[in-house]
This record gives structure tokens, sequence and C-alpha cells, in this order.
DNA sequence: TTATTACTGTACGATAGCGTTTAGTAAATG
DNA sequence: CATTTACTAAACGCTATCGTACAGTAATAA
């Protein structure tokens, strides 16, 4: 399972090396993803088929076939897509520097924002569907969401411990378990859908008595 | 959305009071219920169909439907039968006294493997698809599940709170942190196939670190 | 202009799955 | 016995969706 280029937005087809004809449209074929993206999102996975995106997009069927080759490339392509605003949202975190506390729980604050908007409980939930059909989409996803997020974050604490301001620890270790006490039992209430999405006030809360457990725990002796 | 009775493993028709003809026969629910829950846990939910589970369970597909319905029904039986078996699961876990600490860490490897197995996971797949359709499903898990292992755990820092072993705080918040902490992205990325199992030797780690950073933060003053 | 490629709209073939029907057999009660 | 209900096997109708084919139009390069 090669995961092709693992690339932006990806153009299977419809890259005919700029040569003789017509040349394919980037105006529909962002059309075509955005629609796929919107009935991707907007509730099941049933949604999403190639009829209904050629419809919401205002576009022939055989377009749509042209662009992305089959439903499973226009669900992968969807998936990258998304995947890329993922990583963009997670490089846009905060990095104020006043104060360590501060810092984790602004970071925390965002962070926890982004993991309960619809939006990635969708793209959860979408590949909790594909597990065990394609794979390398969950793995992919899971590399540069989680795993960067939690490699980030103990960066920081690898800071914060050379400062002194944090005891010696795994802080790998340490990242994860600070992003599981921010999570807590409430990724997999949304996943399933059987808690409400929590508002900003109950996020900060968790927020901040997560940091302040890893702080005291970690503290310099 | 009454959920039906909440109940077992659900024969929501075939109870036609015991009365005059030929009864229905519970070996073929059993065994449909089982093929199902085969079909259900190995791979997608489009494994599970009226055809497939007929066939797998060496019975006529008019019968499945006088059981069951239709295929929602079935989905229902199977959600709410491993839902059952789940909190049995949960009842199980160990309640040794040997020591906080140590009462902590066996209970975490128990749920934490319980957490990891093949059959958790595939139930929370299903879940996070079903996600939209049939809400009260993942709700009813949720509660039965997650918050009902929360509270459990918050009744035991309760205690130890009360002994003194443990400084005054909100318990469920702890308990939910303890939870996060043990949990770390791991599920996130077995959910979404990202990650592999774990041994055993790295859920103990884990439930350990996690331990230990819990009574260090709330360690008495 | 001509060749080439992109796009449209409609229609088609194929498959898969749901749920029902029918006709007949099997097991229970009165 | 007769009646009632459960079960089987095969077939049917229905709908949804995938992916393709065809005939025609539009845009671009040589």
């Amino acid at each position: 399972m090669p995961t092709p280029e693992a690339g932006t937005s990806g153009a299977p087809e419809a890259q005919r090396a700029a040569g003789r004809g017509r040349p394919p449209d980037p105006v529909k074929h962002a059309a075509i993803l955005d629609a796929a993206r919107r009935l991707f999102f907007s509730g099941s996975i049933q949604a999403l088929n190639m009829e209904a995106v050629a419809r919401a997009s205002g576009v022939s069927k055989v377009t749509v076939y042209s662009h992305f080759g089959d439903l499973q490339g226009l669900i992968r392509a969807v998936v990258l897509r998304q995947r890329s605003d993922m990583t963009a949202a997670l490089d846009d975190l905060p990095s104020a520097q006043c104060g360590l506390r501060q810092a984790l729980i602004d970071l925390g604050c965002a962070l926890m924002s982004f993991l309960s908007s619809d939006d990635y409980v969708a793209l959860q939930r979408m590949l909790a569907t594909l597990a065990g059909k394609e794979t390398w989409l969950g793995t992919l996803v899971y590399r540069d969401g989680a795993e960067a997020t939690r490699d980030r974050l103990a960066a920081r604490l690898v800071e914060a411990s050379a400062r002194g301001d944090l005891r010696a620890h795994d802080s790998r270790l340490a990242a994860e378990q600070l992003l599981g006490m921010w999570q807590g039992i409430q990724t997999t209430g949304l996943l399933s859908g059987g808690c409400p999405r929590p508002d900003a006030e109950e996020l900060r809360c968790r927020v901040e008595c997560g940091v302040d457990v890893l702080l005291r725990a970690y503290a310099p002796e």
C-alpha cells in the first residue's frame, strides 16, 4: 500500500502533462471536492455517493469520475484534504511564552476546541468507519494529528525541563498524559454520540485542571 | 426515542405470549445473534447483512426477519448484547485492597486490556458509524461504559480521600483525568487503525505512570 | 483549421441488498 | 383429529448505487 504522494488535495487523474487539448477546470475540481466534503461531513458516509456529489457540485457525473477515478479515490481525496486542513490548524496553535502554565493552558484550550469541533469528530468517525478497508488513511491522519501534537507538546515540556521548570521526565509520556487528561472520556463520548458538545467554560476548566495536575506531579523537587 | 426496555439480548418479536402453535426456537434466536455478532465484528458494518446472517446462522432469511423485525432491529440487538457483555466485564474489574496504588494499578491494567480488545474497538467503531442515525445506542453504551467506569473509579478516590490517602478534590474530574492518562492517544489510534494494539508491558507502564502522576498531584499536603 | 482533450446529459447494464410472497413442512395445543 | 404458529426454500419486486457508453458541445494547442 503505497501512500500515493501522501500529498495535497490530490488529483490522481486530470494531470495530463498540461498538453494538447482543453485543460481540466480546477474550479470544477475544487467544487467537486467541496461538495464531497460537505456531504461527507453532513452525517453518515452514506451521504457521500457519486450522484449526490455530482448534483451538489453542479457537475456531470462523468466529470467526477474523470477527476477522481472512483468513489474510493474521492473519499481518499476528501480525507487527505481534511488532513491537510487539520495539520494547518495544528500549526496555528498558540505559542505564547508568558509562563509555562499559561502557555500550556492556551495551547490546551485551542487544541480542545479543535478536538471538539464537528469537523474533527466527523473525520474521526469516517476513519473509524473506514478502518479495516483503507488502513493507511487512518495511519496517516493519526501520525500527522495525534502523534504530531503529542511530540510538539513534548518538545515544550523538554524546554521547560531544561529551564528547570519541571523535573526530569519522559516528556513524550507526559505529553500524552496531559493530552489524555484534557480529553478524559469526552472524545469517546463525542465520537459515539453519547455526550453533547461541551461549551468553552467546561473545556477551559478541564484544561486548567489537567495542567495543574501535570505541573504538580512533575514539579521540580 | 424510547430505549426499548434497555435490556437484554432483546427479542422484539417472537414473544407471542407462549400460546398455541409451535413455539419459537431459542436456539435459532441465539444462533442468529451469534452469527450477526461475528459478522458485525469481523470488519465493517457492511459485512452485516440479512442474507449473510441467514447463511452464517444456518437459518432461513424469513426466520431472521420474524425474530428481529428488520436490519436495524438486528443491529440494535447486537449492540445491546455487546453492551451487556461489556458491563459484565466492567463489573468483573478487580477490587483488591492491598494499598491504593496497587489497587489502582490492578484496576487500570484490567480496564486497559479491555479497552484495547478487538471487541471493544469494534464496538466503538460501530457506534461511531451509527452516530447520527441511532443516537440513543451511543448514549446508552456511553453511559453504561465510560461514565459508569468513571463514576466507579471516582467512588474509590472518594474512599481514599476519606481515609486521608488523598487530599480533598473533585473525584469525578480526577477519575476522568486518570482514565485519560491511561488511554493517552492510544484509543484514538486504535479506533482509526493508526496504531497497533499495545502489548501488556506497554499497558502496564502506562497504567503505573498514570497512577503515579495522580497520586503525586493529589497527595495529601 | 484540425486534432485533442474536457465537459454535459442521458441512458444503460450490473450488482447488491432489503423486505415480501408463496407454497409447503414441522411442531406445538386443544 | 384440527388449528395455530414456526420454519424452509425459492422466487420476486424494489430501490440504490456503481461505473460505463454514446452523442454532442466547448475550449485549447499545433
